[in-house]
DNA sequence: ATGGTGGCCCGGCCA
């Protein structure tokens, strides 16, 4: 199974982009964060052409998020569940190939003392809970998504940039860490140990050709899944302009492939 | 860089 989380930030503005990497790259389960569609705004029909059933939870012009699926896509589960969605559409959940797969986008703090900066620490909070609640760790249960979280200082291009900055300090990785704790591991880092291996670069000043990214999409993998990986890629090019000259997203999709 | 770009949708917010 090939494994995809992508913040596509925008799908009306990346949807051609989107469809002809699907086509190309052969990908079973898609996570895609950011659609900033609503529901009945999603074009389910174009996915469906290629073969994919679409689960999506997006309420307008923000957030967004959605699990497509050539698997089979059962007991899609939206939110937490208990209407505490009051940050937008952030969490969707569904089987699919016989694995729990969650898509999730994670709040971005804006800065360390903004009221979103506690917000994004209760979400991952509350997110260790619900899969506390919903999933078992002894199974197949897959975390994919927008983090806006550097799990490491070797995920951002230079960690000197980023003191006293989100992303990085010390409160987001510790809840990153919970849910890790949980039962859930970063799977990229067993391919990538050394890290310098980035998932999104700002669009502004020339970031990407400079290299100047972070590392904040992660594919998060139970036990049983981590034996069965086989690989965790970014695929670089799709943050470039396509062949047919579609705008990419500021993020980069990561792939990961599993028995 | 109090900057820069890009997406929402057309003034200001969000990333």
């Amino acid at each position: 199974m090939k494994l995809v989380t992508w913040n596509i930030n925008s799908l009306s503005a990346r949807l051609p982009l989107v469809l002809e990497w699907l086509e190309a790259n052969d990908a079973d389960v898609l996570c895609m964060q950011e659609t900033k569609l609503a529901d009945s705004a999603f074009p389910y029909d174009a996915f469906k052409a290629l073969g994919y059933e679409v689960a999506h939870y997006g309420d307008g012009r923000w957030n967004g998020v959605a699990i497509v699926s050539r698997l089979g896509l059962d007991d899609p589960a939206r939110g937490f569940g208990t209407g505490e969605d009051a940050h937008g559409c952030r969490l969707i959940a569904a089987t699919c190939g016989g694995l729990r797969v969650h898509s999730v986008y994670v709040p971005n703090g804006r800065s360390l003392d903004n009221e979103f900066y506690e917000i994004k620490l209760a979400w991952l909070a509350r997110l260790r809970t619900y899969l506390e609640e919903t999933c078992d760790r002894g199974g197949d249960v897959a975390v994919c998504g927008d983090f806006n979280v550097a799990p490491r200082d070797v995920d951002v291009w230079d960690p000197a940039h980023f003191v006293g900055a989100t992303h990085v300090s010390e409160p987001e990785r510790a809840a990153l860490g919970g849910i890790l704790d949980w039962g859930l591991s970063d799977v990229f880092t067993r391919y990538h140990p050394d890290g310098g291996v980035f998932s999104w670069w700002d669009y502004r000043a020339g970031d990407f050709h400079q290299g100047r990214g972070m590392r904040i999409d992660l594919v998060l993998l139970t036990a049983s899944l981590v034996e069965r990986c086989r690989s965790a890629i970014v695929d670089r090019n799709a943050r470039k302009k396509s062949p047919a000259g579609h705008k990419p997203s500021d993020h980069a999709p990561v792939v990961v492939d599993i028995d």
